[in-house]
DNA sequence: CATTTTTGTTAATGTAAGGTTAAAAGGCTG
DNA sequence: CAGCCTTTTAACCTTACATTAACAAAAATG
């Protein structure tokens, strides 16, 4: 039914583990590129065009979360997945502000990767291919239509939306009584995360809490130091 | 391409069954730890990391039910199977209260054992860390959710946590009736154990005692030149 | 039992992050 | 290139946080 095989990309700097991998993925019909570090691996994204990363997180020079970011910056899309250490719970945390699409501990069951590589491809490739759920947003009493980008209250005259505005209470509204990473933002929309983004991005909650104050039940908190949420009291 | 053997952890009285158990379990290549009754089981846990954990629900002290509620104190994760002498449906209803993964009567077919055993740590394998549980504690009447950083007493209005609260307290639940010793959480939050991050921790220790004051059942302890205990009396 | 060490607690301080508004800079289109 | 929309930058203010100081109390020490 696949009339081609997907593409990995594999980075990881252990020449034994990441070559034992990239065979044992190229035995169950996937094209793998082997990265030995970070820099490489960086190279190699930008040269092709994959359907997942495997990034482990410790290599040196350039760690698996920072390659992430750039991968991010270049690709909102792509599927991450890292590879790391089992006892570093903190890592989790970490990959999650990047926006990691799942982690594998090292050692793992190799049934148990194929199986998340095999679920993690195909929910990408569903999630791409159902329309409307992506798009359309219910936020308390707002409709957020982001394909067409406007917010509607009460089923009222929509008001329109900027690409930012769009793109920012789109994403906060997938993460919805969650924690949006600042980073993911950043990454995400606007592609760079430093400073001046990083303000900007402030200017665009301020708007778009100017917008939700429509509804009281709506709000978007801040969580220092990490994020925004938005939350729907009942 | 195995790395490594998944562990149990076996505890059961019966030491003929016991043994025997264990044999099965070794020759089938898993690494067994056997506990011949539920302090020994209790003891055993904490110091170990398991990926299964088999209780007999009938035995002398502490039994399976009360053994596994100790259990899912400390983690939330582990898979836990019983072994009840027959079917009695009281123990089946009174084990999936406490979170139970599955069941086996005794005497079982050895094959059934083993295939339930590979498809329990498999289901668990796959699971992805975006399931809440790391970061969501119960402290008495208070609910810690420590990735969205806020503290809920009785259900009511979330007080938001300090970053450095934050995972101070969570450390504390993760030790929750045991020693969190002061170098543990200066080494591992303040990254540095010196006279003024020591000084700096005792700070934010009043100010979680404060929070937790709501709930007269919740302290923490210190334990001189040690370190803390977060306590909850029953 | 006096003295030192450790801990309890509150308050003060300095810095960083975030909230908000307005002005400047970019971009696009008629 | 004028006018409009969008985004960034600047400015100023508020809040959040972590650390340090200061003093009190408790525990250990010899």
């Amino acid at each position: 039914m696949e009339e081609y095989k997907k593409r990995i990309l594999l980075v990881e700097d252990d020449p034994n583990f990441g070559t034992v991998l990239k065979d044992y993925l190229m035995m169950n019909d996937y094209e793998v590129t082997h990265a030995k570090n970070g820099m490489e691996g960086f190279e190699k994204f930008k040269k092709d065009d994959f359907d997942l990363c495997i990034l482990d997180v410790m290599m040196p020079y350039k760690d698996g979360f920072t390659l992430a970011k750039e991968i991010r910056e270049k690709n909102t899309d792509v599927p991450i997945v890292f590879l790391t250490a089992k006892t570093m719970k903190e890592d989790v945390l970490k990959g999650y502000k990047v926006g990691a699409d799942d982690y594998l501990n090292k050692p793992f069951d190799s049934e148990v990767l194929l199986m998340k590589i095999k679920a993690i491809i195909q929910r990408k490739a569903t999630e791409t291919i159902s329309d409307s759920k992506q798009f359309e947003f219910k936020i308390g009493r707002f409709d957020l239509n982001s394909k067409l980008r406007f917010l509607k209250f009460d089923g009222g005259e929509p008001v329109k939306l900027s690409p930012k505005e769009n793109e920012l209470l789109r994403l906060l509204a997938l993460h919805e009584n969650d924690l949006m990473p600042r980073e993911l933002a950043l990454t995400k929309i606007w592609r760079d995360d430093n400073y001046f983004t990083s303000r900007s991005m402030d200017v665009y909650i301020a708007k778009l809490r100017k917008y939700l104050k429509l509804d009281e039940k709506v709000e978007i908190l801040n969580i220092h130091g990490e994020g925004f949420r938005l939350v729907i009291n009942n």
